[in-house]
Formats: C-alpha cells, sequence, structure tokens
RNA sequence: GCCCUCGUAGCUCAGACGGACAGAGCAAGAGACUUCUAAUCUCUAGGUCGCAGGUUCGAAUCCUGCCGGGGGCGCCA
C-alpha cells in the first residue's frame, strides 16, 4: 500500500479544494473540477461552475480562489494564473513531476493503488458451445470479458471468471445416439490429424446426426429416448457426455492459449453445473408468488418490460411440458453467484441483443430479494462485428467465421507486413513476432472501439504500423527497449533539479495518470479509454523521442531521460499486459 | 406499439459527470533521413457535432420532440 503514488492531479485538487474551504467555507466539499490542461499543466473550473452558489461572478470568485492560494506555501502548485472569465491555470514544479516518476519507478505496481481490495467480482464471458467449434461471435466476450477481468483484478478486486459453457440440451442426446450407432466415427482430437480439432469433427458429426434425426424417424426416437438417459443419469450416457465436453474443452483451451486469454478449465461452470439447483430456485421463486401459472407453464411476468401487445413480458421459468430453457439456468445462476459465490459485483458480458433479457433476469432476482441495494449486477452489451460489407461477419459462403481461421489470417498478414519491412529476420524470430503481432493486432481492433459500437474487422487496418493499432503500440515499446539496452546502466537516480523540457514534461504528466485511466475503465468498464489512454502515451513518447535525444545528452540529463523512458516502457508493457497483448523487445 | 443502441472531417473512430479555438488515424497536398529503429515525425487542407426546440453566462455534452441505421420484446442462448 505504500507504493501507492498520488497522482498530481489529485494533489492539485486537493489543494483547490483546500482553498475553495478557505476563501468560501459555504462551498467546502464542492468539486474542484481540476482537468488537464492546454494552458498550464493542469486548470481548475471551479470558480466557473461554483460562481452562482456563491452568489458572485465567476472572475471574483476565481480571484479569492487565487488569493487564498497565494496567502500560504503549496507544494504542487508554482503558479496559478487567472485567465479568461474564470479559469484558474495551474503549474506544477518540475522537481514534483521528477518525484513522482521516480516514486512511480521504484513502485513495482507503477504507484497505481488497489481501491478495489476487498470487493469480489464475477465476471461471466466468452461461454462457448460444446460440441461447436468457437466462431467470431465468441471474439467479443472472450477479449473484453478476459480484459476487465484482469484490469479489475489489478485494481484490487478479487475476481472469479466464469465460463458459462453451452455444456446442456437436447441435441447431446442425438450426437451421443449417433456416436453410439457409428463407433468408427473419429472425432477425438488424439484421432485426428494435425490442425484439426475434436469441436470441428463434432460439429461435422452433429450435422450428419441431425440429418438422421430428420431423415429416420427411429433414429428420431432413440435419440430422443437418449436425451432421457442423459437427463436421469444413465452412467455409460453420462460418461460420453463427459468425454464430448473434455475434448471440447482441449479445444478451447488451444484457442484460449492462443489468444492469449487467462480462462482455464477451473473458471469452466457450464449451463449442467446448474441442473441440481434448479429446483431450489424455482420453488424460491413460486412460493414468494414472483413465479405464476400462465397457460401450464411457469412464468415471471415483468414489470417493467411489455412485449408487442403490450402485456408484461414473461421469463420462462418452466416450459409447458415441464422442461427448462436458458431463462430458469439464468436465474439459478444469478442466485448461485450472490448467495454461493457472495460476489459484490456480477458482470455480464454478452451482445447488447440480450440487453432486454438481462434487464429482465435483474429485475427478477431483485424482487426475488437476491440481489440487494449492495450488490450490483451489469450487462456488459457490445457491438457486432462486422464484415467488409458492413454486415455481420460471415464466409464468402455465408457460414460463420471459425476463430481459429480468423487469428490465422490475422497473424499470416502481420507476417506479410512484417517480412516486407524487414526481410532479414530468420524464420522462426519471424513467425514469433507475426504471431504476436497478429494476435495483438486483432485483440487491440477489439477493444480499441468502443464497445456499444458495432466494427468492421478490417485486418489490413488492424495490423497498420500508423494510427491506433496494437502494432503501433508495440512498435513504441521496441524502440524504448532498444534505447534501455543501449544505455546498459539500468538505476541511476532522477536529479529532481533539472528543468523539465516541454516534450518531456506532457510525457511525464501522462505518465503520472496511468492509474487514473485504469480506474475510470473500472468505472466505467470501457476497455477501450485505456487503449485510448496508452495510444496518448505512445505518442506523447514520440514526440519526446524526436525532440530530446536521450543517449547523447549531457548527465544529469541523460540519466533523467532515461528514466522517462524506462517508466514509458514499464507502463506501456503494463497496459499492454492488461490488455491481454504481449510487448516484445523487437520487431 | 414499447424499449435499447448508434448518428462527430471524404473514410475509420476518439471526445459526453457543461467550459477556452471539436481531436486522432487513414486518404489528399507540402516537407524532414551522416542522428537512440523513417515501421517515424512536422506542416497544410478538410466538420451545419443527424434535425428542431429548450435549460444555461456558456451545449457535441443536459432535457424534450422528431429523422435515419442497427437490435430486442413467452417456451433457442
Amino acid at each position: 500500500m505504500s507504493n501507492q503514488v498520488l497522482p498530481l492531479l489529485g494533489q492539485v485538487a486537493d489543494t483547490i479544494s483546500q482553498a475553495i474551504a478557505a476563501a468560501h467555507p459555504e462551498l467546502a466539499g464542492s468539486d474542484p473540477v481540476v482537468r488537464r490542461s492546454d494552458h498550464a499543466d493542469f486548470q481548475s473550473n471551479a470558480a466557473l461552475a461554483l460562481a452562482k452558489h456563491a452568489r458572485t461572478n465567476p472572475l471574483e470568485l476565481a480571484e479569492s480562489l487565487t488569493a487564498a492560494l497565494d496567502r500560504h506555501e503549496h507544494d504542487p502548485i508554482a503558479h496559478v494564473e487567472l485567465s479568461g472569465p474564470g479559469f484558474l491555470n495551474l503549474t506544477v514544479p518540475d522537481h514534483a513531476i521528477w518525484g513522482q516518476l521516480a516514486a512511480r519507478l521504484a513502485s513495482p505496481r507503477l504507484g497505481v493503488g488497489a481501491p478495489d481490495e476487498g470487493l469480489r467480482t464475477v465476471i461471466d464471458y466468452s461461454a462457448p458451445n460444446i460440441a461447436k467449434e468457437m466462431h467470431v461471435g465468441h471474439l467479443r466476450t472472450t477479449i473484453i470479458g478476459d480484459n476487465l477481468a484482469r484490469v479489475l483484478g489489478f485494481l484490487g478486486s478479487e475476481v472469479i471468471r466464469q465460463n458459462h459453457l453451452g455444456d446442456w440440451g437436447t441435441q447431446f442426446g442425438m450426437l451421443i445416439q449417433y456416436l453410439d450407432e457409428h463407433p468408427e466415427t473419429t472425432w477425438h482430437h488424439n484421432e485426428l490429424e494435425p490442425g484439426n480439432s475434436a469441436v470441428a469433427a463434432l460439429d461435422d458429426v452433429y450435422k450428419q446426426a441431425k440429418a438422421a434425426f430428420d431423415a429416420d424417424p427411429d433414429f428420431a426416437e432413440r435419440s430422443r429416448n437418449r436425451v432421457v438417459a442423459l437427463q436421469s443419469g444413465d452412467p455409460t450416457t453420462i460418461a460420453r457426455w463427459k468425454e464430448i465436453v473434455a475434448e471440447s474443452e482441449k479445444a478451447f483451451r488451444d484457442i484460449y492459449d492462443r489468444l492469449g486469454v487467462l480462462l482455464t478449465p477451473e473458471d469452466s461452470v457450464g449451463e449442467s453445473f446448474y441442473n441440481p439447483l434448479l429446483t431450489d430456485a424455482i420453488t424460491e421463486l413460486s412460493d414468494t408468488g414472483i413465479a405464476v401459472e400462465s397457460d401450464g407453464a411457469l412464468v415471471i411476468f415483468s414489470e417493467e418490460v411489455t412485449g408487442p401487445d403490450g402485456t408484461p413480458a414473461p421469463l420462462m421459468v418452466r416450459k409447458r411440458d415441464g422442461g427448462y430453457g436458458y431463462d430458469t439456468t439464468d436465474l439459478a445462476t444469478i442466485r448461485y453467484r450472490i448467495r454461493d459465490l457472495k460476489a459484490h459485483r456480477l458482470l455480464y458480458v454478452t451482445d447488447s441483443r440480450q440487453a432486454l433479457h438481462f434487464q429482465m433476469i435483474f429485475e427478477a432476482a431483485r424482487r426475488a430479494g437476491w440481489l440487494t441495494d449492495g450488490i450490483e449486477a451489469a450487462h456488459i452489451p457490445y457491438g457486432t462485428v462486422l464484415g467488409p460489407d458492413g454486415r455481420p461477419f460471415k464466409t464468402r459462403s455465408g457460414d460463420t467465421v471459425r476463430l481459429m481461421d480468423l487469428l490465422d489470417d490475422a497473424v499470416a498478414r502481420a507476417r506479410t507486413v512484417v517480412s516486407e519491412k524487414n526481410p532479414d529476420l530468420p524464420d522462426d524470430e519471424l513467425n514469433h513476432i507475426a504471431e504476436q503481432a497478429g494476435i495483438g493486432a486483432v485483440k487491440y481492433a477489439d477493444l480499441s472501439a468502443s464497445r456499444a459500437k458495432d466494427y468492421v474487422f478490417d485486418i489490413d487496418r488492424m495490423v497498420s504500423f500508423n494510427g491506433n493499432t496494437g502494432v503501433y503500440l508495440q512498435y513504441a515499446h521496441t524502440r524504448i527497449r532498444s534505447i534501455l539496452r543501449k544505455a546498459g546502466d539500468p538505476d541511476a537516480a532522477i536529479d529532481p533539479s533539472v528543468e523539465l523540457q516541454p516534450a518531456e514534461r506532457a510525457l511525464a504528466l501522462e505518465l503520472d495518470a496511468y492509474g487514473s485511466a485504469l480506474v475510470e475503465v473500472g468505472a466505467t468498464l470501457e476497455p477501450h479509454k485505456l487503449c485510448g489512454y496508452l495510444y496518448n502515451l505512445a505518442r506523447d513518447f514520440t514526440t519526446f523521442y524526436e525532440a530530446c535525444h536521450v543517449l547523447g545528452a549531457e548527465e544529469p540529463l541523460r540519466t533523467n531521460r532515461l528514466a522517462l523512458c524506462r517508466l514509458t516502457a514499464r507502463t506501456l508493457q503494463h497496459g499492454l499486459g492488461l490488455l491481454g497483448i504481449s510487448a516484445p523487445e523487437r520487431m
């Protein structure tokens, strides 16, 4: 905890708050409205915002604040300048900026605190279907969810990842029956040619089974019986089902490894996990009168949402045939996560089309008394990945795009671009860099646009070395590492008496704001804000790089500039790490 | 019908707890390599912030109403 470094902006804001309280006691506690400024290091707009309450005009209030600031020595503020209709332009002393850098460099956490300590967050993301290939539809949930897991974890929250696998349903009856009747079918990963996955094979088997189901009434009947066997726990059927789940999870693991996401088999808590918990949840909903009979089904009528005919929209707790759908599972799930996992914060990372569904689930959980005021439940919606034609991304033949194919394409494209620019790279290094750049490009493209919007999957743009791309950030990192390698000496002390150049100042102030950027991501759950921060940081570094030579500088300037380089490199690497993107030494 | 979401430069997008001239990248034009990786940088040009009202000293930002795109609303998740 002693590692935490309060950002200068926060220190300045505290000082302005004190000035407000001193000059106008009745305004004590007001927001000091301190922001970064184009006209100084920071600016406070408090005078404009508060003039009304103080029954004075902004200029007068600003003058009284300036006077209050002048009355004492206020450490983080060196100069105050009144400007325009009442802006306070605030400059901090150079030594304070160098001090921040030194303190952050000395901290393994870059001086970032852990404000979420003591909170427990459940994040539901990825959730592919067993026996089906992961496709482009799983990209955003997996990448966004993983980033949030990392950021919230770093901010101190205890993060429980939940991969809500689609591992249950009537389709498994058909699949298992078909495999049973066609023992010659090869689908285990160790029976397949390299490069083929068990889920790809199972996907094919499913299609064949479906065809047989539709064509052969006897097979359809046997499949239905198999569903009953599965649901009633027939040992042979369950064993085969478990085998299918295990093989599928192995294939998912391959994708997760390649993508560099945190999900492990321990995070897998599929739909089937909730089977034994459904009746309890239903009984409770029914006993409290929240769930009611309707046309032979058990439903919860929403008090917030209506259907097309204007009547309350229902959640289907139990179908007329006695079966359960996803509404039931999701109700049991939220109950479990609150009661058993004791989460303070529940996040569901799924596409925006499910917004209404989650609104109704949360409403029901609130009415059931599960979701109480101290607990936050949030759907984290995101837009659709579009193809070049602006329609939801499909292959030319209209099929869904396999995630592995998409990653292969991105890596291949990155490889082409890298080898064009750097033809002398040995093959193994080129392949390694291409993998890092290609995967990073896909993830960064997904995370850097606002979550809520659709975006077009454009590989050429993603692997561009210019603009707001993952590759640009990786490259910025390699340039800094190159300087540091050449500099050799790792750790000389900063001399705080050195005067800062404008480019150094801008870079240093941006570095000081890293923790604030992360806190904002944690609050808004919008990863693109971290991307935006890192992109700004990289641009600030590039400006510094152009304006201020490092290795050729005289001491103590050289040491101070190396410190700027070190902290920038570490911040970029750390930030990319939170995005789940690697920061290579060379490109 | 109701609800959600998006609409900012030719293109792709930032900026939204009200604040100084609305910012990047791409594309276009002009420059800069004996210099720590030119995979870069500098400059120029380019915008009725969908439209119309309202609140305010001040609105891309808040409120209301429209227009347009996308999505959702009982037994698939």
